[in-house]
RNA sequence: GGGCAGUUAGCUCAGCUGGAAGAGCAAUUCCCUUACAAGGAAUAGGCCGCAGGUUCAAAUCCUGCACUGCCCACCA
């Protein structure tokens, strides 16, 4: 088995992401005898190019995914794309716009023939680059929000809620994009502190010389004023409700009204009413019986305003009213202001609010149901701090504008009857149907016209997860029966809101179950110095790059490893780095067994441990195997990659395949194959457990594993695909699987309890490990030379002393790790002249180095470890001398003290006592 | 105004059901010891944001404060 030298991602990820496709590893079917683990992809929108958050996003439900199946569940991960409404018919008007033209130009047919083509050449770019990052898609499934499908389950949804009543029209205040030229909710609007200035403005009485000051932002919309409101408790304003004041500019009459939402500290404690145009006035007006005048139309430009000012933009309109204020004396003052400007989530345009017809669906019933599946922990947050202002968000719900005036989308389905020249008919109820009425059943008329609007982009997608499964078509098929509800949804925190609580709702809706139990919610992928990448700042990093550079499995791996719960990240090309340098290692490490496993017979499936280091990394596998697994299961991304790394480098690499060199250069074959099965069984452990984060390299090494096995004769259930291998898993009960118990085999444990023997062994080898590093650090610190085979004297004073036996039984390690040409034991040994002294684990060590020792430095090496041990004794005895210590803490925990006191001291002798030979 | 997170080595972060401060990267020294220089060995570097409290014992629990970031709000 030839192996590169330096692993070669390129080569490997073309070869298993195809296979992986072209043998449908992934694909899913309804099966009773095993339980689903379902996901639904967020849809991208087919705008898309995979940036840093799909990356991450897909990176991590894929780790999920995958490690489900190790476990054996039947898992169906769903991939699609999103129409995504303004954002996608805003790429294609900048298309047009480079062409000279508008969508007006072309006509709504028009438009969306070439939306629909322009869809078709690019929209499953995204869906590509996923294959590529190695996503374990049921790609079968693929879906499109706005295919027929989803068409259908989207009118389904609005027939029935419009058939509840839940759905209606009405004119109210909404927020206006007028560069996208349609309304938006209320959650797609994002706000931002904005410099300003508050102006204060002076409203003259009508029947005395008196006046009010208001004070405002928004000068302009005064033209639209329909009252001024003052707190009820405002001592300073009571005798001026209800006298009437004749507005500036306008010369119209409104009176003075109080409302309990004015803030008396606020500005001069006297609000202008402006009802058509501020959310807050609007409501004032409500409860005050005013009159809604519109000044603003949904281009952005004045009307039903004194000429002077009809057809000027917001902005000429504020320029004009405060100098004619001025001029005329009203403008009292102008103070520099900031405050939070609403813009539109998809091109930033400032959001006008006006008043207009539109859709909405009344939520309080869904709202209500999907705050106590929450609280009832049906559906549970990963981390859990989501929760609350999930819940928050989700009380305070008002109902959702649905419609949308522009027109890539789905077309509300509700028809209008009308009359032979196409007016509508009064008397006549609008319509909801799949497609247009044959007969209007209030007057029997046959002619109709269907609704001009789409609705948001955010109602299909609220439809996701039962529309993947075909709810539109027939909502008892068997897929929907089988998947739904889903297991997990991962998602941003950024379309919490926008996305998933509508899906939950629309899931208890329509299906009458929450649509997943987990919702793992992740953080946002930032720059190495902690700034949001945005094409403006320049800062985004371009995953398929980081792909092409480091390779797939170290971009998902450094994303995983930073995907710290609750939390953004940073990552930077050094991380990606790291990750590469992880994916090599462990490349090498498998070539090294691979590479010995030539001329070797086929290898016993039971492994036989032999010796303290065999124990030990069983003991350490068992342990990351047990850590690992509930990383996978808590969302715990970070971790698991953290202890892969842990176990794999500094566990494996670092002490057992060193070790085992031992025994691999002996002449006994049986030697070397027995510690070559314990190196191929942790290494395939290892291969499992870590190919949730990096399938591609696992799968390469495991097929390569398994080729060797072939030529053994050795058929395996798995084919060599480590995708379809299992975790050594049972199942329980109610197919539910659950781990093991010790399921590592093989581990030596002479009777006691499994997890004891482990201890033990862990506190071992720490002992082992302790001597061979305190000679390194001789070596090193006294400049000898890595080839420089040395001898080492342990001083044995008590034969019977169990660390020395121990030594003994394992001076081989020592010998080989610490570089030594020779140990012995020699009783009361006498300290060598020009000799090194290190004392681990209770024992005295020399290492005689005559020629190669500095004498002052070794001196000045031993003072120091004198002077630490010293501050040992010091905390030690001043713990110990704690009466409440003694008496309180656990006893255990004294003893442990104690040890630690006498060890310390024992040290100090011995260093004092060798000191004397120096020099 | 309300809420949520964060503050630990130069940088990025672990550790937080309380019992001797950890990793990776960067730095320093030595080494091409045949799995790996994308590597190995060793070293240095931290009053664990500040102030109190609980406890025999606090990075870890509690309270307050400061700063940073995010979210929500009817910021005239």
């Amino acid at each position: 088995m030839e192996m590169e030298k330096v692993y070669n991602s390129k080569n490997v990820e073309e070869k298993w992401y195809k296979y992986w496709i072209e043998n449908k590893t992934f694909s899913s079917k309804p099966d009773e005898s095993r339980k689903p683990f379902t996901i639904v992809i967020p849809p991208p929108n087919v705008t898309g190019s995979l940036h840093m958050g799909h990356a991450l996003n897909n990176t991590l439900q894929d780790i999920i995914i995958r490690f489900k199946k190790l476990q054996g569940f039947n898992v169906c991960w769903v991939p699609g794309t999103d129409h995504g409404g303004i954002a996608t018919q805003n790429v294609v008007e900048k298309l047009l716009k480079k062409e000279g033209k508008t969508k007006y130009d072309l006509g709504r047919d028009k438009f969306l023939e070439t939306m629909w083509k322009w869809r078709v050449e690019t929209g499953d770019t995204i869906l590509d680059q996923l294959k590529k990052l190695g996503c374990g898609l049921d790609w079968d499934r693929t879906a499109f929000t706005m295919d027929e499908t989803r068409s259908k389950a989207v009118k389904k949804a609005f027939i029935e809620l419009f058939d509840k009543g839940l759905i209606y029209r009405g004119k109210r205040l909404v927020n206006w994009c007028s560069r996208c030229g349609t309304a938006l909710s209320d959650i797609e609007v994002e706000y931002e502190d904005e410099k300003s200035n508050l102006w204060h403005i002076k409203y003259p009485f009508r029947d005395s010389d008196g006046y009010i000051i208001v004070a405002t932002t928004r000068p302009e919309t005064m033209l639209g004023d329909t009252a001024v409101a003052v707190s009820p408790d405002d001592e300073r304003y009571a005798d001026v409700i209800g006298k009437t004041i004749n507005l500036p500019l306008v010369d119209r009459e409104i009176k003075v009204v109080s409302d309990y939402i004015v803030d008396k500290a606020f500005g001069t404690g006297a609000v202008k009413v402006t009802p058509a145009h501020d959310a807050t006035d609007n409501e004032i007006a409500k409860r005050n019986n005013l009159e809604t005048i519109e000044i603003i139309d949904i281009s952005g430009k004045m009307i039903n305003v004194p000429e002077k000012y009809s057809g000027l933009s917001v902005v000429e309109a504020r320029k004009a009213v405060v100098a004619d204020l001025e001029a005329q004396g009203l403008l009292i003052k102008t103070e520099d202001y900031s405050h939070s400007v609403g813009r539109c989530y998809r091109c930033a345009t400032t959001i006008e609010p006006l008043m207009s017809e539109q859709w909405f669906l009344n939520v309080s019933g869904m709202s209500k149901k999907a705050v106590d599946a929450a609280n009832e922990e049906k559906t549970k947050f990963y981390p859990q701090s989501w929760k609350k202002p999930y819940v928050l968000w989700l009380e305070n719900l008002r109902d959702w504008c649905i419609s949308r005036q522009i027109w890539w989308g789905h077309r509300i389905p509700v028809y209008y009857c009308v009359d032979e020249n196409g007016q509508r008919k009064p008397d006549c109820k609008p319509v909801a149907d799949f497609e247009t009425p044959k007969e209007c059943p209030d007057c029997k008329g046959t002619k109709f016209f269907q609704d001009e609007d789409v609705l948001d982009t955010w109602f299909s997608s609220a439809l996701w997860p039962i529309s993947v499964f075909n709810w539109g078509e027939d909502e008892n098929n068997e897929d929907l029966k089988y998947f739904y509800p889903t297991s997990v949804l991962v998602t941003g925190h950024e379309i919490l809101y926008l996305w998933v609580a509508r899906m939950v709702q629309f899931g208890i809706e329509f299906m009458k179950d929450i649509p997943y139990s987990h919702v793992f919610i992740h953080g946002i992928v930032r720059d190495k110095s902690g700034k949001k990448m945005s094409k403006s700042l320049g800062n985004v990093i371009d995953p398929l790059g980081i792909m092409d550079k480091f390779g797939t499995d170290a971009l998902r791996f450094a994303l995983a490893q930073a995907a710290a719960p609750g939390r953004d990240m940073q990552v930077s090309d050094e991380s990606f780095l790291a990750a590469r340098n992880f994916a090599n290692k462990i490349w090498n490490a498998s070539r090294f067994i691979i590479m010995n496993l030539e001329g070797i017979d086929k290898l016993d499936d039971n492994i036989k441990p032999a010796e303290l280091a065999d124990d030990w990394i069983l003991a350490e596998l068992q342990k990351t195997y047990n850590k690992v697994c509930s990383a996978y299961e808590t969302y715990d991304m970070d971790s698991a990659a953290r202890e892969l790394y842990d176990f794999f480098w500094t566990k494996f690499c670092d002490w057992y395949i060193e070790l085992s060199k031992i025994r691999m250069t002996s002449a006994d074959l049986k030697v070397k194959k027995q510690v070559l099965e314990i190196l191929v069984y942790v290494l395939k452990s290892f291969l499992q457990l870590a190919s949730p984060v990096m399938p591609f390299i696992t799968a390469e090494i495991w097929q390569t594993l398994n080729k060797q096995s072939e030529e053994w004769g050795v058929k395996s259930e798995d084919k060599g695909i480590i995708a379809e291998s299992s975790l050594p898993f049972i199942a329980g009960k109610d197919k539910v699987l659950t781990r093991q118990s010790g399921v590592i085999q093989g581990m030596n444990t002479n009777g006691a309890e499994p997890a004891l023997k482990q201890l033990q062994t862990i506190e071992k080898m720490k002992s082992i490990q302790d001597i061979i590093t305190k000679i390194r650090t001789i070596r090193s610190e006294m400049n000898i030379s890595p080839a420089a085979q040395i001898n080492a004297v342990f001083n044995v004073s008590d034969n019977g002393n169990e660390s020395v036996s121990f030594a003994k039984d394992n001076q081989d390690y020592i010998k080989r790790l610490a570089k030594l040409e020779t140990v012995s034991f020699e009783k009361d040994a006498k300290r060598p002249k020009n000799s090194a002294l290190a004392v681990a684990g209770g024992l005295e060590i020399f290492l005689p180095l005559e020629g190669l020792i500095d004498i002052e430095k070794e001196k000045a090496r031993l003072a120091k470890e004198i002077a630490l041990a010293g501050q040992e004794i010091e905390r030690t005895k001043s713990k110990l001398s704690n009466e409440n210590f003694v008496k309180r803490a656990p006893e255990a925990e004294v003893e442990k003290i104690k040890e630690r006191l006498k060890e310390a001291e024992t040290k100090i002798e011995k260093i004092n006592d060798s000191l004397k030979f120096l020099g």
